[in-house]
DNA sequence: TATGAAAACATCCAACG
DNA sequence: CGTTGGATGTTTTCATA
């Protein structure tokens, strides 16, 4: 299902603000508010819209230490074990399954590396684990469609 | 300004539904709905939440193949010269610098497979890259404080 | 099938304790 | 920080094109 130009107009504004109000909306794109909160239901029906989130700057609340940990999972385990462990996590950022050698790439946003440590031997031991490897973020370059300060 | 554990609480609970009302958020965090507010508008005045987005199926962007790239440089290369050279390629959802072998990750968004090639390709002839290493995302399976596939 | 108007309902938020 | 109450936003219902 293709989204119409008024669709992909309400995402928009929704991207730039997800709290805005469905009349405020509606001024914009010229709907009633009633009118923007069917489609925004139809498109979370769709699966085009799959929720809402904010925006954080992981630095300001207080999360200096990012990395990435590349999981090697036993055998037999299925992408829904690996999210319904790793979501436990606050300090998981983003997961995903992947092609080569390593099952899962786990992104990591911890206080300090004290704090990535302690993550890490606990995601070590989850059951479905069997080795890890991971690496830590230097200095981010880009950070582009997600959030923080244009570093 | 250090954030405390319930902070971190509120914004994981925002992470999870940025509407959520702040009722909600206050049960779950044991707050009331005003001083969930409170700390909700400090975090923002302080810079530690920098908005709301609505978390969105890449695919209706038209976004249906993502991928970490690892980069080796060549010696004498500089983070700034990663950046400035990588901040060309509108593909380009993130890049670090990290430890370990590679130099840095960068994260690809692409339209499919093809796209990704061409991409690759492109970053891989940099006068700057030595060589790279891909990995393609199987399954988003979490993706938090940004926007993109569900939880 | 999609819309707007209006009513019922829920939430927000400034003021106060 | 919690409570209150008027203002504001949301959601359902209903009539219309």
């Amino acid at each position: 299902m293709p989204l119409n130009d008024l669709d992909e107009r309400i995402v928009h504004a929704l991207a730039e603000d997800a709290r805005r109000t469905y009349a405020d909306i509606g001024a914009e794109v010229g709907l009633s508010a009633p009118a923007v909160k069917r489609r925004v239901d139809r498109l979370r029906e769709q699966g085009a819209i799959t929720g809402f989130t904010v925006r954080v700057d992981p630095a300001a609340l207080g999360w200096r230490t990012e990395g990435f940990i590349e999981m090697y999972c036993r055998s037999h385990t299925t992408p829904g074990d690996i999210r319904r462990g790793l979501s436990r996590y606050p300090e998981v950022a983003s997961a995903s399954t992947v092609t080569g050698d390593a099952d899962a790439l786990v992104q990591i946003l911890a206080a300090d590396m004290h704090h990535f440590e302690q993550v890490l031997e606990r995601i070590a031991g989850e059951p479905f684990v069997e080795r890890t490897r991971s690496v830590l973020v230097l200095s981010p370059l880009l950070r582009r469609y997600t959030s923080g300060p244009p570093l």
